[in-house]
DNA sequence: AATATATCCGACAATAAATATCGGATATAA
DNA sequence: TTATATCCGATATTTATTGTCGGATATATT
């Protein structure tokens, strides 16, 4: 529990990857797949979606690939886990109302608090801070 | 990502259920199961391992169940989801070598900053924070 | 002593979430 | 025209979580 996906941990190794560049440098999907061993159907997945997200823009055909588009430094890392991953909280109950035990839940308000903390913690931190 | 898993949950809410009531009362798997809407058999697992946890402790036969044993306040959130749950972190390669990329890994120590922070976050929690 | 109620506990099954694969399309540099 | 790249929906696989089953042990009550 408490994880970080791969979806989210290859979108920051791509980015890490692209900042060490020079910024208009282009990197393509192959290129990162094999340096770091991820399968390359799901980095292209992962790499188009960031790109949806314009975090990164992409250079299609042949010499292609993708470059840095946002101000990392911008970027927190609540807001970017949610544009990776959607809706960010310790329980679905926090976005989606269905719970067996809605009415009797007696930790909502204590596990708000904590999830509070942890939504403040990561808001403190841009991807910057990470790719750095 | 980043949940807190429904074992955890179930173990927040008994806590919480016995803390409301007077030291040495009892409460049955039952009760807190129809009481909360929780699967009986789960929850009984998860009484169960707290018992072993030394965090409750079982009384045997009828008008048995369970009562708080440990002191909540000198429990910390990351002690507690450790015996709960086991290690705890962001990615697996904190506690576990096994990793494709991790010669090439380039976000270990970035993520492992984030997990510091959210490590410190839940040891300044005590499970008395949650359930009282 | 018999009975009913409770915990105990390993093995297994079902479900859900995450991860990965496939097939075929479009864009464009050379 | 060709080769290389992104694009993207559909689907399959794997893993983790969640839940079920069967039968054992402990003990208060009658």
């Amino acid at each position: 529990m408490l994880k970080l996906t791969r979806k989210v941990e290859y979108s920051l190794i791509a980015l890490r990857h692209m900042q060490g560049k020079s910024a208009d440098s282009i990197s393509s999907t192959k290129e990162i797949a094999t340096h770091y061993n991820i399968p390359l159907e799901i980095l292209a997945k992962t790499l188009q979606h960031m790109a949806k997200e314009k975090i990164i823009e992409a250079i299609n055909g042949p010499r292609g690939g993708y470059r840095i588009k946002a101000k990392l430094n911008n970027i927190n890392l609540v807001e970017f886990f949610e544009k990776v991953e959607g809706p960010l909280g310790l329980s679905d109950c926090f976005y989606d109302a269905s719970c067996m035990q809605i009415k009797h839940c007696n930790i909502r308000t204590p596990i708000q608090r904590i999830n509070d903390n942890m939504i403040n913690m990561f808001r403190s931190m841009s991807v910057k801070d990470v790719t750095n």
